[in-house]
DNA sequence: TTGTAAGCGTTATCAC
DNA sequence: GTGATAACGCTTACAA
């Protein structure tokens, strides 16, 4: 059906090695025959069959993406900036169609360790954009001998190439943001307890920490609050925050949807948000502006983006150095954040 | 570094023909021969590997999924759905590590037409789940011809198996809750004019019309306005209809995030919800339960899986009939609607 | 600079 | 029921 390379090398009057050279821009080509390569791939409209292709040992052209669950926010932006860069990109070997992104749930794929070590994941795609962390050193070596190139999201590794925002910073903004408010009393929801050792909760909590201690606020450990980045996750934590003696007058919520399931329940409890509780979120998610969230936004389409750049450069040109970035962060404030109020319960929101 | 088919021949003393018929449970294969096989992959951690298994004319592995973006919340449920499915079925011909799903976002593939037209879809994907329609009759055909198995979503096709919810009958859900609360006067946020055929929106908007005219409430074609399914297509589209003269006491929104940006824009000029103005939307967003919003629910996630399931159903079987089938839709009431307000403004939402 | 030819791991077609 | 063996379309030494 579809053009071959013998087709094209015919064609051009060329073997079909030269043809495999020419249009991956190899050396030891002339001038004027890739010129007559790259008209006659035009004129058929030639693309590899990536499968012929990595089963030859060149490159299938397929990255792989590992999230926690594509049915997340967070990871549903990731997934469509990475695949939006991908189409985009020009770096598509000019032979090819182009490289297609290949989603992976961690959920689905029974863990991280099942994944590199049984899946076929090693003989489908030629890089991987990993965006749970932390990845083991075994897992990082398991990946590196498949020939696998890599790239961190959200997290960073030593010897690994990634991005990410400051974890730390973002939380520790918004805590600097409330006590500016004149918060004595700022709760975290979504605290770890012990846990990872570098994952972004871990991140997160420490930047709370620091920053209600730089701040010299109520370090009181129980306004630390573990629970999942998620709706519900939120609605629990709120709900556990609530039995506390001493009820905080804000909080910062380790992502936008824990900070929407909160104040749904805070509001359900009588609070006025921000009156008696001012809430932050992370992420900017797409709704926190239509429900007048405050929240330290970060660019999560731009980083699924920048994340295919990382993996394309070391794919086609095999960067030696390891890149780390870190994406900006930024406070919006809206209307869930407010000074605390006085003792005394009294009318203001509209 | 992985085992192929030839180790797993020689080691059950077989010929990798038989390997490869044993492993896809192909006839003429002796019970006895058959076992022997399976133990032997299963020692190796044999598993084909697709690229080769394609180029050899066999299936690769790979099913792909268009839809209009994928960072929007319908999509990335859907995509969730069925990468889940995916991972999870068991028609993964045993042999295989299983199926993996490719995601287009039809905004980088540069249209429907362009993708069936240029791209590489028919030598990377084994069958395709399209969630944009509609598929005009030539595209259709050319997957057809590109031997790639197709199931529509949220939309059908005559000749090919796909499933939907009723869209017409979600609005009219809506309309009739809304006027079963006693109002008269509805809008639809997110109504075609005239262009497409049998999409998704065309077909809510038929709901809604028929909904109205058959409650006998006001038809008033300017009560319709168009806009896009999104938080900020409800918001504009809202900053329409405040502008009609006679404001509507009450508005269905085609999707959730309309909702919700419609409503936020009501807030924001004063009117309150559901005091002066009832909203319904559709979807039930993740977000909505937490933001109170009353909607038309349906289950993304679970029609995603039943899109895998049925293309996997022809893509192993090669079932004949084309399959149609309708996804349950159902009315979640919650705090954005209640009855209109009498003509006179007062207090009332605590 | 270019061509020849040997794989790459499967599947499919035939004989047996 | 089973086993050779020829594709499949491409990449990559190695020759020329």
């Amino acid at each position: 059906v579809s053009a071959t390379i013998e087709d094209v090398a015919r064609r051009a009057q060329v073997s079909v090695a030269t043809v495999s050279r020419a249009l991956r821009d190899l050396p030891n080509v002339a001038p004027a025959t890739r010129e007559r390569v790259a008209a006659a791939a035009r004129d058929l409209q030639y693309v590899a069959d990536p499968s012929a292709s990595r089963l030859a040992g060149g490159r299938g052209l397929t990255v792989g993406m590992v999230v926690p669950s594509l049915a997340r926010w967070y990871d549903a932006q990731l997934l469509a900036g990475a695949e939006a860069e991908l189409a985009g990109s020009d770096r598509t070997d000019a032979r090819a169609g182009g490289y297609e992104l290949l989603p992976f749930s961690s959920a689905s794929i029974g863990g991280m360790d099942h994944f590199f070590g049984t899946r076929p994941f090693r003989k489908r795609v030629d890089g991987l954009i990993v965006a749970e962390g932390p990845l083991e050193e075994d897992q990082i070596e398991r990946i590196a001998d498949a020939g696998v190139a890599l790239v961190t999201v959200g997290f960073l590794h030593e010897e690994t190439p990634g991005l990410t925002i400051d974890h730390a910073a973002a939380a520790g903004l918004a805590v600097a943001h409330l006590a500016g408010l004149g918060h004595r009393r700022v709760a975290l929801l979504g605290g770890v307890d012990e846990t990872l050792r570098f994952s972004p909760l871990s991140e997160r909590y420490r930047g709370y920490t620091d920053a209600i201690e730089g701040a010299g606020l109520d370090a009181d450990p129980r306004l630390a609050v573990p629970g999942a980045c998620s709706l519900r996750g939120g609605a629990d934590a709120m709900h556990r925050l609530l039995e506390l003696p001493a009820v905080p007058t804000a909080l910062v919520a380790c992502s936008d949807e824990m900070a929407i399931g909160a104040m749904q329940v805070a509001r359900d409890a009588g609070l006025r948000v921000p009156g008696e509780l001012s809430i932050v979120g992370i992420d900017d998610h797409d709704v926190a502006e239509y429900v007048g969230l405050t929240t330290v936004g970060q660019d999560v389409i731009g980083q699924g983006a920048r994340a295919v750049q990382l993996l394309l450069e070391y794919l086609t040109e095999g960067t030696a150095e390891v890149v780390h970035e870190t994406s900006p962060t930024r406070l919006l404030v809206r209307r869930t954040t407010g000074p605390p109020a006085p003792r005394s319960p009294r009318s203001g929101e509209p």
